[in-house]
DNA sequence: TCGTTATTGTTATATAGTAACATTTTGTTG
DNA sequence: CAACAAAATGTTACTATATAACAATAACGA
């Protein structure tokens, strides 16, 4: 049988409290398209490209989803600090942690692909003082750490 | 006038022994279209990116270059280690440091678009200790910091 | 409710990177 | 040197990532 053209959507009480909360203290709209992106990334385990995303969306909302919109979205959810943008790895996950997110250093598993957010404020203290150093002007970082996860550590080299 | 069919290159004797010097200790061979690529990454004073390569190429040679073949190039420059990939800017330089500058913190300048390379094993040590505690087995990092470089700083605001 | 602004839709296009396979060059070995 | 093997390059086509330009809606304030 034919699928229903909107399958439920689901987010924790507590995803959604922080999306609203971070949203609204910065008046800023979290319209029902904008909160339907934000929920697969959040129900994603691995973060995701932008093109999947809208493959996500799409089968979600049983409808074509072009993917400037998603873009968009996404823009908009970094922008509020909802959402962080793996460089090395062209892709999105919603920010686990507070405010400043975005400079935290990344774990990323290269065996099962799940990305671990770090609050680590020694790296980012570190950085400054290097980049002070040379009088470089810090305005954001990039700190993504490839390698394998204790999870997969663990099981990978018993199979 | 019409051009010359191939611009003279040039490529300082220092950087030139460099990437002779590191093909050599791999059993790697350094063609006259590698070292081409390598050279106009050199002569740039900013990372580029891997179409405008193709573009430099083009006039250098007077002919058409396929992107594939610079893919392939910086892909064989990168693996020697000469060269590095700025995964925030998707662009590529040469690498000015040693052998593991690929771990190396790079400092964008957003202002002159100019990119600095620091030797900090501070940093790795770092960021080598907080992996540990998660127990994530760290394979490679990416530390790519923007802000406003020194020249910049003092330059700008006067204007 | 009117006008303004933000958001979304639509189409097309730019930029970044890869796959598959033919051809050429280089290096080796009999 | 000839013939083979391996590495490098050429060619065409394609996939993936991201943005431009402009039209149509929806939300918000006066």
């Amino acid at each position: 049988m034919a699928q229903p053209a909107s399958k439920p959507v689901a987010l924790s009480e507590e995803w959604h409290e922080k999306a609203v909360t971070r949203c609204a203290e910065r008046g800023a709209r979290l319209t029902p398209s904008r909160l339907a992106a934000y929920t697969e990334l959040v129900n994603s385990d691995q973060p995701l490209t932008a093109y999947e995303l809208v493959a996500r969306l799409e089968d979600r909302k049983g409808k074509k989803v072009a993917p400037l919109t998603v873009y968009r979205h996404l823009d908009f959810l970094i922008g509020v600090g909802l959402v962080h943008r793996l460089e090395s790895k062209q892709s999105y996950l919603p920010c686990s942690l507070g405010e400043h997110s975005h400079d935290s250093p990344y774990l990323l598993c290269s065996s099962c692909g799940k990305v671990d957010e770090l609050d680590a404020s020694r790296v980012t203290q570190l950085l400054s003082s290097l980049a002070e150093e040379r009088a470089f002007t810090l305005a954001s970082s990039v700190i993504e750490l490839s390698g394998v996860c204790a999870d997969c550590e663990s099981a990978g080299p018993s199979a």
